[in-house]
DNA sequence: TGCCAGGCCCTCTTTAGGGCCTT
């Protein structure tokens, strides 16, 4: 597979359009099935964390109050991607708030996400469920860190998406998956990905 | 003061409702 960038935010809440911000970024290259280079920061956007988030993260005021501005991470993070192509579990999550740290300061995404967890509940139907912990566990992957902090959840993300390109690769007898492939994968109705992956195979012999 | 997401996907659907997933 071509590289990839899987990136993972933790935030002040759920969404960008009601005032929540980043409070860390990670971003991991994956080429050839590896990580090849790591970002990681925590970032301060002046916001207090509400007590539930630091539960939930472990990522306190204190924590925040000591690191890089935001809107420095950001150039940082969106110099260190370039136009890579970007991947997230449950990608509308990170896409949004990609968009808006971008926003603020005056930069446009360049490239497409795709969304792990939309592959997995295609190609992994019988999972009890889709967050990424049930996944990992599910496909025998190693816990790489605590949950809930960017890097760690980024590597694992990325892990399992390259599990996710062996099964595919193993089930349809195709030799590489392309991001494309997987924004295609994951844009189709769930009982359509053998059609998905048959037309792939067609177009690559 | 108190409110607060939104895209995906299933089904007891499509003139809708509710669970999943991210923090």
């Amino acid at each position: 597979m071509e590289r990839v960038a899987v990136i993972d935010f933790e935030t002040t809440g759920l969404s960008p359009g009601h005032g929540d911000r980043a409070t860390e970024i990670a971003a991991v290259l994956v080429e050839d099935g590896k990580v090849v280079a790591r970002y990681q920061s925590l970032m301060n956007a002046g916001m207090r964390i509400p007590a539930f988030i630091t539960g939930l993260t472990g990522i306190s005021d204190a924590m925040v109050r000591s690191a890089p501005p935001a809107a420095k991470v950001m150039r940082e993070v969106a110099n260190f991607v370039g136009d890579t192509p970007l991947v997230a579990h449950n990608a509308s999550f990170d896409k949004k708030f990609w968009d808006a740290e971008l926003a603020l300061i005056e930069r446009v995404r360049a490239q497409e996400f795709a969304c792990s967890m939309l592959v997995a509940r295609r190609l992994f139907p019988q999972a009890p469920s889709h967050k990424l912990g049930v996944l990992i566990e599910f496909t025998s992957l190693p816990v790489a860190g605590a949950y809930h902090r960017a890097l760690a959840d980024a590597e694992m993300a990325a892990s399992l998406l390259v599990r996710m390109e062996a099964e595919i690769c193993r089930r349809y007898q195709v030799a590489d998956v392309t991001h494309a492939l997987l924004r295609d994968i994951q844009g189709r109705p769930k009982h359509a990905l053998d059609d998905c992956l048959e037309r792939y195979q067609q177009t690559r012999t």
